[in-house]
DNA sequence: GGGCGGCTACGACTTTGGTCGGTGGCCGCT
DNA sequence: AGCGGCCACCGACCAAAGTCGTAGCCGCCC
C-alpha cells in the first residue's frame, strides 16, 4: 500500500497461493517463487474450487491461476474470489492467449495476464508488481492492445476528419442522428422546424456521399461521440 | 533480435540516444543509464531536430523521446524516425499521460511510452525492453487500457444479450441494418420481398424496444458487428 | 456595396420506413 | 389428429424521411 515502485521486499513477504492442476506445473512455480527473495508460497491447489477454502486458512497477498481445471475454472475463481472483501490480486497463467481469455480475465477482476512461457524470473517480477498494486501483462498482450488503440484512433480520425466538413449546425444535427433522434425530435431539441432539420439532413448526406441516416449515425458514432 | 526475455547483455550494448530540452532531465538520464550493465548513452540531443543527425553519426538502438519540445515535437520526431530503414525503438518520455498524447505517440510508432516519474531502474529496465523488441508502458497506462477492454466487452456483452432475443431471420435483418442497407437492398440480399423485410423489422424493433432503424444499427453496431 | 456561405424556413413532391392484418409451414405437446 | 406458438412470408395502408426549388437574414471578405 506504498507508492508505486517496487515494494519493499524488507517488510513482510508476499503471500502466494499456486492454483493449477499440473502437478508439475505446481511443482515449477512452488520451486521458482518459494526461494525468491520478499515471497513465500502459502499454498498450492489443484482447482478452483479448493481456493476459498485455502484463503481462509493462509494469509494470501496473490493468486497465480491456471485457466484450464477440472471442476472450477480458473475465470469463475477469479470472480469468485475478486468478490471477497480483502481479496488478494489475481495472475492469470495461462498458455492460450486468445483475445477471449484476456478479456474475460480482465473483467473477472485479474490484475494480471501472463503466458506460461513467460520466463522465471519475469514471473516473479509479476507477483512482486500485483503485490504493489500495479497490472502487469504479457508483451504479446500488450502489444495487442496498443495495435487495437492504434487502430480504433485510425477509424476515429477518418470519421471525424470527414466530419470536419460539415457546419456546426449539420454537425448538430447529425449527433442527433446518431443518437437515433428522429427528425421531430431533433427539431425539438434544435429549437427549428421539421423543414429545417431536413434540409440539413440533406447537405450532411451530401456532403458525406451517404444515401441515408443510418450511414450519419454509424459515422459519428466511429468518430468517438465527442 | 533473440527470442523473447531479457536480451543477452553480454554482446554489444544497447546504444541509446537522449532527447529531452531540459538540460537537468538529459543530464539525470545519462547519468542513470551511462552505467547500467549492457547500456551506452550514444548520443543527447535537445530538440527533435537534432536527431537524425545523430542517428546518422553514431548507431542507435534506443530512443528516450521527450514530447515537449521547442522546434519538432516528440511526436512528430518519433514519426520521422520510424520511417526510416532500420529505425531504432523510441520510448516516449514525459510527465503528462493525456490519452491523447500515449495514442498519438503509438500511432507514430513509439514501442513505449513512459511517465517521468518512473524510478530510475525501470527507465533502465524499459530500454532493454524495447531493444529486445517487446513494449513497454507505464502501468497506470496499462491500467486504462484494461479499464478501456473491460468497458467495452461490457457494452458488447449488453448488445449482444439484446441481440440474442431475436430469431434468426431477425438477426440477419438486424445486421444488415448496422451495414446502413435501406429495406429494398437487404430485401435483395437476403432474397425476400421488402414487404418480408419490413415485417421481420417491425419484429425487431418490437424485441429491442426501439423506434427506429437508426437505433437497431447502433446497438448492432455496439455488439461488435463480429 | 456587392457577393458569398451558412442558417433558417416553407410547400409540394417522391421515396423509404414502419404498421396491420393475414397466410402457411414447422415444431412440440396432448 | 388436433392445437398453440413461433417463424417466415406477403400486400395494402399510413407515417416519416429525403428532394427540389425558393427565399429572407445575417456576418464576412473583397
Amino acid at each position: 500500500m506504498s507508492v508505486p515502485g517496487l515494494p519493499a521486499e524488507s517488510a513482510s513477504p508476499v503471500r502466494v497461493l499456486i492454483v493449477d492442476d499440473d502437478p508439475l506445473v505446481r511443482a515449477a512455480l512452488n520451486m521458482m517463487l518459494d526461494g525468491a527473495p520478499g515471497i513465500v508460497v502459502a499454498a498450492v491447489a489443484a482447482d478452483g474450487d479448493e481456493v476459498p477454502a485455502a484463503l481462509d486458512a493462509y494469509g494470501v497477498d496473490v493468486i497465480l491461476m491456471d485457466l484450464r481445471m477440472a471442476r472450477v475454472d480458473g475465470i469463475t475463481a477469479t470472480r469468485r474470489v475478486r468478490a471477497r472483501p480483502r481479496a488478494p490480486e489475481v495472475v492469470v497463467l495461462t498458455t492460450f492467449d486468445a483475445d477471449e481469455n484476456v478479456v474475460r480475465a480482465l473483467r473477472a477482476g485479474a490484475a494480471g495476464f501472463l503466458l506460461k512461457d513467460t520466463p522465471p524470473e519475469r514471473i516473479v517480477h509479476a507477483v512482486r508488481t500485483v503485490a504493489g498494486g500495479e497490472p502487469i501483462l504479457s508483451p504479446r498482450i500488450v502489444r495487442r492492445l496498443m495495435d487495437r488503440v492504434v487502430l480504433e484512433a485510425g477509424v476515429a480520425d477518418r470519421a471525424r476528419a470527414a466530419l470536419a466538413r460539415l457546419s456546426p449546425r449539420e454537425r448538430d444535427v447529425a449527433a442527433a442522428v446518431a443518437r437515433g433522434s428522429t427528425n421531430a425530435e431533433i427539431a425539438e431539441e434544435l429549437a427549428m422546424s421539421v423543414a429545417t432539420v431536413k434540409a440539413h439532413m440533406t447537405r450532411v448526406l451530401e456532403k458525406l456521399e451517404m444515401t441515408n441516416r443510418t450511414q450519419i449515425a454509424l459515422l459519428v458514432h466511429d468518430a468517438g461521440g465527442d
